[in-house]
Parts: C-alpha cells; sequence; structure tokens
DNA sequence: GACCCGTGGTT
DNA sequence: TAACCAAGGGT
C-alpha cells in the first residue's frame, strides 16, 4: 500500500497516461533512443547521467559530444590520461564527477569486462553512482523496474499527491508515492517521462496545468495550488568572500599550478591564490616575493555555498630567472585548452582585456 | 543528517 | 538584481 492515498482517480491510470503522452511528446536528445526502438546505449546512458547531476541538458550538450567522440566507450575511457578528462570536464562543474567517472570506467573494464553491470544494487556499488543514478541507469539502459526520484520526480510528484511536508523531510513519502505509480513495464521510459513533464509542463514557478497529461489526476491542481509543492526548509545565505590570483608571466606564458586533490575545484588546472577558502579570505600574500601590481576592479564569482570577490595581482618573471616551485609555464596562445575553471579563465580574461588598454 | 562541491540560465 | 534552480554523490 502507498503511503499517500491518492483521491478519487486511480493510481493505475497515471503510468498509462504518462507514457501516451510521452509517445507523442517525449524530447530528443543525443542520449535517448526514442520510445518504443529499444534501449540505448549504455555507455552513453551512464556518461548523460553523471554530467546531468544538478546540471542542465543545455549545458550537458557539447560536452556530451566532445567526450563521446574523444572516448566512444568505456575501454577509451579507462586508457584516458586523468589530465585529458580533468581538462575535456573544465567548465561544467562539480568535478568530483569527472574523477568518480573515471575510476567508474577503470572498475567497470577491469572488473566487468567492460560493461556496466544491470542490477541496481551493482550499478550503486560504482563510483559516482548514487541512488538516483543506479536507478535511472537499470531502467534506462536495462529495461528494469526501478524508483527514480530526481528533483522533477519530487516537484511532480509532490504535486500529484499534495504532499505537505517540506523537503527533505518529505523524501521517504515521495519515493513511496513514486513507487506506488512506476509500472512494472516501461519503467525506463516512465523515469523520463516524468522528468521531461517535470522539465517542461510541470514547471517550478508557473506549471501549464491545461497542457498536462496527468492534471486529472492531480491533487494540487483540484487545491487549486499546484505552484506551491514542494515546499522547502530554507537554506543558509552564502557568505561573501575575498580573495587574491597571483599571474605570473614570462615570455608568452603564465604560471599554472594544480589544486589539491581534495576540495574546492578538486585536482584542477589553476592560478596560484593566495588560500582563500569558503571559510576564510584570502591572506594577501604573493607566492613569490616580486613586483606585484593589482589590476583595477574584481572578478566576482559564485560556488555553491559562498561567493567570491577576487583580486588579481600580476607581475613579469625576469627571463632566465629560476623557474617556480611546482606547477608548469603555460603558452598564453593555448590558455583555452589548459581547462581552467570557470573562475580563473574569467582572472584570465580580465588580465587579457588590462593588456589589451596598455 | 549535515556539509561540501560549480556553473549558467531564469525570473 | 538577487535568489532560485538543475537527470545528486561523497564524506
Amino acid at each position: 500500500m502507498p503511503v499517500v492515498q491518492h483521491s478519487i482517480h486511480n493510481s493505475g491510470d497515471i503510468a498509462p497516461a504518462l507514457l501516451a503522452h510521452y509517445d507523442a511528446h517525449a524530447r530528443t536528445l543525443p542520449w535517448r533512443t526514442p520510445p518504443g526502438q529499444g534501449f540505448a546505449n549504455p555507455y552513453h546512458v551512464w556518461l548523460s547521467e553523471i554530467m546531468l547531476q544538478q546540471t542542465t541538458v543545455a549545458a550537458v550538450g557539447t560536452y556530451f559530444h566532445t567526450f563521446t567522440q574523444i572516448w566512444p566507450d568505456f575501454a577509451a575511457l579507462a586508457a584516458a590520461d586523468d589530465a585529458d578528462v580533468m581538462a575535456a570536464w573544465a567548465g561544467l562543474g562539480y568535478y568530483a564527477r569527472a574523477r568518480n567517472l573515471l575510476k567508474c570506467a577503470r572498475v567497470v573494464v577491469v572488473e566487468h569486462a567492460g560493461r556496466l553491470p544491470e542490477t541496481e544494487a551493482e550499478l550503486l556499488k560504482l563510483p559516482g553512482i548514487g541512488p538516483y543514478t543506479a536507478a535511472a541507469i537499470a531502467a534506462i539502459a536495462f529495461g528494469q523496474r526501478a524508483v527514480v526520484v530526481d528533483a522533477n520526480v519530487e516537484r511532480v510528484v509532490s504535486r500529484l499527491f499534495a504532499i505537505a511536508p517540506p523537503l527533505p523531510q518529505s523524501k521517504p513519502l515521495i519515493r513511496d508515492a513514486m513507487d506506488s505509480i512506476t509500472p512494472k513495464g516501461r519503467a525506463g521510459d516512465f523515469a523520463q517521462a516524468m522528468m521531461d513533464l517535470g522539465a517542461g509542463i510541470c514547471s517550478v514557478r508557473a506549471p501549464s496545468c491545461q497542457l498536462c497529461p496527468l492534471a486529472f489526476a492531480c491533487d494540487a491542481k483540484r487545491l487549486g495550488n499546484p505552484e506551491i509543492y514542494p515546499a522547502k526548509t530554507p537554506k543558509m545565505a552564502k557568505p561573501q568572500r575575498t580573495g587574491t590570483v597571483y599571474w605570473i608571466q614570462r615570455d608568452g606564458h603564465v604560471w599554472l599550478v594544480r589544486r589539491d586533490n581534495k576540495g574546492l575545484l578538486a585536482g584542477m588546472r589553476a592560478l596560484p591564490d593566495d588560500q582563500w577558502t569558503a571559510r576564510l579570505d584570502g591572506h594577501k600574500t604573493p607566492p613569490v616575493p616580486s613586483k606585484w601590481q593589482k589590476l583595477p576592479g574584481q572578478v566576482s564569482h559564485v560556488f555553491t555555498h559562498f561567493s567570491l570577490l577576487l583580486d588579481i595581482a600580476v607581475t613579469a618573471w625576469p627571463a632566465g630567472a629560476d623557474d617556480l616551485n611546482i606547477g608548469e609555464w603555460w603558452p598564453l596562445k593555448s590558455l583555452d585548452k589548459a581547462g581552467l575553471p570557470t573562475l580563473f579563465r574569467k582572472a584570465a580574461e580580465a588580465v587579457m582585456r588590462a593588456g589589451e588598454r596598455v
């Protein structure tokens, strides 16, 4: 028995109505097979699901294309250089996903003969695959019945059943309700149909109930206030931090370092900094003594849990002088290939703009 | 369970 | 514009 009692209409009516709508209106996406044409390539399903974690379809598009061109299968990706993969991921965010992507590909090749396991429980053991992704891959790539719950499903289901408690408290209720409406057959299409519905019709602020194939069964619509679901517990305000990055230039090259493998922007190529963090401002001490010049203005950047105002200090390193400690001279002409996270790319652009005015 | 982890689009 | 949000996972 579902925990949530649905009123008036039978929960069994929901899946057929949604699947019929999906057959006619499914989005065409690079990693998706049209409804009724078999299952999609598991490598494509897995890669897209990792990229889509907390990331919009539009942002993923070009990255998915690039990755499948360079690394067309698990074997190719498992054999890739870590630095190449991290650089290819640069700009997409949540860089732990890229490290886990590589780990996962190598586990699949070494321990599973280059093929993904097909059960939710086995998938869940792999790096970077959590409850959502395990269920999504099992259903979409392998046709298994799995209860797939992402942010779209949370919104659609909380409205269908008018689930009042706020997230994340309501997660178990929502999962049980999703379980109660997930069909035995076509669980993958059903999951994707729910996500399409959430991404389009059942939108966050102004749901288009007139177009919704589930309006007949929706408690929130019946109550007249679908937009209030799901309620959420308020989030803490982001702290504002300040920090500095240091631009050391010599003979058409800039000095880049590699960040620690833990914490913010872990493992990514970067400009040297004054050790600002989410909790503390930078100490404004340059990495090496030199004649530093501060660029006018600041670069602003917003991370998940704090905002940063960044100063940029510039110096020219004498030709012929000793190299710096740990890092590499990177040619300015190919700076776009360095795989810099967006924050450092913004800083580099600010330096270039300042240089044009000189 | 709380906290950490990016980025770009939308309103 | 500031706030909210997205096919969440790891620790």
